[in-house]
DNA sequence: GCTTTTGAGTGAACGCGTTCACTGAACGTG
DNA sequence: CACGTTCAGTGAACGCGTTCACTCAAAAGC
């Protein structure tokens, strides 16, 4: 072991692709099969290794479906934070709500499983959520306060709190979505955002949504 | 078996009998235990039968907790939906909320797994929800109506839209809540509910939420 | 009263997620 | 190079929810 560079030493290595062949093969038997109906035992066959081997590296199957998704969902949030088209506050937030809701609809069998996941996740994933959610939050509290720069809403408007609403709106709509109960989640966070921001507007410039 | 009523029949009263007592049995290990640690042997031991009887009165073990708890759960509703005390609707929201909130947290160890249910169940649990969340809900549009003819809200405000507001913030209130993230679900409800209502006032009568 | 049908109740067996005592190859040490 | 140590990987075993061929007493038919 020279000084210079961590030698991956063979079992290192050995680890790591373990690993990343159970993570891949487990992808595509949760978005194949669902996540219910995805066999432990089956993934470990087609990636090659032994059941306990699986949760040698994973702390469980739901931990499993946990590591498989969450790079995505990152990829997805971090995408739609960086997001800097122009546009009123009601479009900028439409274009963030609607980049989170084509990450579910890519995965139509895993969207609900990965909802409930998402909103009850125990830890440490539900750290991961937290931290993932407060980064979203603060994206839309900066769209709050770029749109209240612009004069589109009031000065006393309480920005942290709509953050809140923004997303007691976006998981209503998801879960109706996965529900059956709403065809379109966009269409109706979009309707709440708008009755929401009713009030928030400066004086002068009130617009009702009906 | 005469024409004016259907005696009962010793199989009939045995077979409900035997549901009544798993019912209790179940009710109790759940909110002992918890869903997850709950035992289904040991409910059907607990309650003198076999295990597979059980599930021969109810498809699974999560039906299973759905029947121990629904009724719970709709005679709340139905008394939190009969009160008819006076107030702003703020107040009334509160009160509407806040009588949930009660029902939940009378079940610290099942109020996550309740929730959780309660948003995702399936078929034909998700059919009762529906139809008791539509009953509150028109509850919570009859009260903005109400509110509408004492002037307090604008006329030309989305009463239905409203409604669906308010479960958005409930159920992200209650959601934070079961997490761990807000410790008082109807605080931030309230809140929610006021900024929401800003812009829904009519135009002489206009306050804003800080 | 005797026979047939019905259906509540049974419990061994199954598949699943999960555990853990064990194996052996890679690694550090003299 | 020989030795003990570490740790990725194993697979039989466990507990659980769930299934289903079976039992037998109650109801229905004769």
């Amino acid at each position: 072991m020279n000084a210079f560079t961590q030698k991956p030493g063979r079992r290192d290595a050995q680890r790591d692709a373990t690993r990343a062949r159970i993570l891949e093969t487990a992808r595509d038997h949760f978005e194949r099969h669902g996540f219910e109906a995805a066999n432990v035992r089956a993934i470990a066959a087609d990636a090659g290794v032994a059941a306990g081997t699986v949760l040698l590296h994973f702390a469980d199957k739901r931990d499993l479906l946990h590591a498989a998704l969450f790079d995505d969902l990152a990829a997805t949030a971090a995408e739609a934070v960086r997001d800097d088209e122009p546009g009123t506050l009601e479009q900028r937030i439409h274009r963030l709500g609607a980049a989170f809701f084509a990450y579910y609809a890519r995965r139509p069998t895993l969207s609900k499983t990965l909802l409930r996941e998402a909103l009850f996740a125990d830890p440490p994933w539900q750290a991961r959520f937290t931290e993932q959610v407060a980064a979203v939050h603060g994206r839309v509290v900066a769209l709050f306060n770029a749109a209240r720069a612009q004069g589109e809403v009031a000065d006393d408007a309480d920005a942290a709190l709509f953050g809140v609403a923004f997303f007691s709106f976006y998981y209503f709509a998801l879960i109706a979505w996965v529900q059956g109960a709403h065809p379109s989640p966009v269409a109706l966070l979009d309707r709440l955002v708008a009755q929401h921001l009713c009030g928030l507007r400066p004086a002068a410039n009130v617009r009702r949504a009906r």
